[in-house]
DNA sequence: AAGTGGTCTAGACCACGTG
DNA sequence: ACGTGGTCTAGACCACTTT
């Protein structure tokens, strides 16, 4: 079938990924060792560690630090576009959500953040920083700033759950227009460490500028996801004709 | 500053890139050799490599088959959800765009499309394979697939400009619905070849399917990106007040 | 013909996670 | 204490690109 030439690891990568989908079903398997997987492959760890790297880039498997190999799970899908939040996208679709605020305070402007969002630099900013996992899997830290100017005293509420929530419900704040920004990225010291992943890994990165109806800064939001996790679905333009 | 037990290729990592930040500015400027680099950083090219594939996967620098390593060009800020075609995007942003159409014919809709698009399944099926580039670098390979119903003979028309300009000046079709995919992804073998990457490279996919205002469908298309050249801006919601 | 990255071997030691 | 992945050495041959 394939020819005679291909290289070792590339052989292995496709016999890793046949025996994932065959013998495999549940998310989070763990494989064999890279020594084992070398020995019975005849090889060395070096042309494993090639195979995995692969099957790593393609979602398929992802490594929990010198624990082993495991399954990817299925990516969630998210609308960043949209007023749900992250824990309701997570139940619905089947999963456990968890949400870890890590920090929260109130801070001055920096200069980039008022060069996206109109603030004027050293204007007071709420600052909140977020992990949250699906299932037991941490796939996302994340950065919000956020205008106190239309939610004072936001600090004091529960930020584990949905933030846009509470701008709904609390505050009455209905955002009319955000521009989202989306590339590939490596995670680097911070966020890296925050998800548990080696730095470099590579990321996916969101962000997602929120104003209210008459052009007023609400929250810029940041997020730092493991490339694997995630599948973006957005709706644009006039829905359809029922 | 950093740990005196940082790992080689970590160090490396980051003097390399100071170098590229510091020395250099235009994009397209090759590396010294692994092995130059090996030697004079006083290691091996296996770290060496490490190295090298933690600044790939950030996006600052990008291999041409066994020819050396480059550094990246600025991504382009790209929006999927507008009726602007890339070529225009590519110019507006100092950069020279160039089309290629590899192959377009009459097919029938296969069961994947079909589930997707509402098509029923053999129905007849524009498709037409392009790739794409940014200056001199492949940048994308770009399936679409097409509702004859609407704009008859679009086959014979030249397909390396902007098919939606297509649709607009020459059939009067204005999609008012779309969806759009994003996901990170490894290249695999057609489109990876096509880009010329090796397998397995880091990809970004995109995926647009578009309606007309009756719910009919109009247009799939499937989007095959380097992962490092661009940069997705979508704007959704209410533009804001002047 | 020379140089490059692509692939591969056969080891080694270390840091960390788990029993 | 043991097994794991993380890092690293010092080579080798090959396929391809460039000169």
């Amino acid at each position: 079938m394939s020819r005679p030439d291909t290289p070792v690891y590339l052989q292995l990568r496709d016999r890793l990924r046949a025996w994932i989908e065959a013998e495999n079903l549940s998310s989070q398997h763990r494989l064999p060792s890279e020594r084992e997987l070398a020995q019975r492959f005849n090889t060395t760890r070096v042309t494993v560690r090639q195979a995995l790297a692969q099957l790593e880039a393609d979602g398929r498997i992802f490594r929990s630090n010198r624990r082993g190999w495991y399954v990817t799970p299925e990516r969630l899908r998210y609308d960043p576009s949209r007023d749900v939040g992250f824990n309701q996208y997570v139940t619905d679709q089947g999963y456990t959500p968890r949400t870890e605020t890590l920090s929260k305070q109130l801070i001055e402007a920096p200069a980039w953040l008022s060069a996206v969002s109109g603030l004027e630099q050293g204007a007071p900013v709420y600052q909140i920083l977020r992990r949250r996992y699906v299932d037991t899997r941490a796939v996302l830290v994340e950065h919000n700033y956020i205008n106190p100017a239309h939610c004072s005293g936001l600090l004091s509420e529960n930020t584990d759950a949905s933030i846009w929530a509470l701008f709904r419900d609390r505050f009455g704040l209905h955002p009319q227009h955000r521009q989202l920004e989306i590339y590939s990225l490596a995670l680097k010291q911070p966020e890296a460490d925050a998800l548990g992943v080696s730095h470099g890994a590579a990321g996916l990165y969101i962000q997602r500028l929120s104003h209210d109806q008459q052009g007023t800064f609400l929250e810029l939001d940041r997020e730092y996801w493991l490339h694997d996790a995630l599948k973006i679905v957005v709706n644009v333009g006039e829905p359809m004709a029922p």
